[in-house]
DNA sequence: GTTTATGCAAATTCTTTGCAATACT
DNA sequence: AGTATTGCAAAGAATTTGCATAAAC
């Protein structure tokens, strides 16, 4: 199944593009208008999921926050996500952290995803 | 509001403490039985965690589960859960990790939480 | 022209809440 | 007795899905 190019999933993208931090689906609706459709937002996204131009950030408020793989380790065939996700909870901001960890797993186990993520406070907000 | 010892409280408990691995709120239902009602389960597991004994993670899945809080550090008032936890996609056991973790955050940042996770195959289903 | 993607509505899944009845202390 | 907790039903989020239409290739 070949992808195709769209305006919604162009339009998403760029709101990723410049959104400095991780977008949650309801940020996202409401910087693309309400003409936006509720369900496309969140099959582009799970697409580009999928296709690993965007990673998720399951925040412990529950909601999803996606961001553009920008710095994340590109090479190769498989994409590297091991770096922390800070999401202030009084702005709400989600961004990614630089540091990359290594989790020492027992063994016979496989590590597929990471979500790592820190709440706290910002530095506007503390 | 002082806390009162109720049966739920103490079959839910009992849950947690046989089972070897984190639970989700589907998990101890069926655990506990349809008996046991929905809403009950989640505003005990609410009450736990707001009183340290239990903590949340938050799955990739998108949904909660629950663990005694046991390996946790409980020297002094305040609870520390930094570890991360284990997500098998095969058979949905999460676990706790045993390693520490300590991200560095930028300055003016305050850590309040941490919610980490790795899914991926655990030794079973690997 | 064929097939992927959208738009709309409806369905699912997960979680919380209101309120009267119940059970602790 | 007084109030925290339960049980039930209903409300509320968040996300997914079915299907006809539109858009991309």
């Amino acid at each position: 199944m070949r992808r195709r190019k769209t305006q919604s999933k162009t339009e998403i993208l760029n709101a990723l593009k410049t959104a400095k931090s991780a977008l949650s689906h309801e940020m996202l609706q409401s910087e693309l208008g309400e003409s936006m459709d509720r369900a496309t937002i969140y099959r582009v996204l799970n697409r580009f999921c999928e296709d690993g131009q965007v990673h998720k950030i399951v925040g412990d408020d529950g909601k999803q926050y996606f961001a553009l793989c920008l710095n994340c380790d590109t090479a190769g065939e498989e994409h590297n996500h091991n770096h922390f996700h800070f999401r202030c909870i009084e702005c709400g901001k989600v961004e990614c952290l630089q540091d990359e960890i290594d989790i020492q797993l027992p063994k016979g186990y496989r590590a597929e995803r990471l979500n790592g993520l820190i709440s706290g406070l910002c530095d506007n907000c503390s």
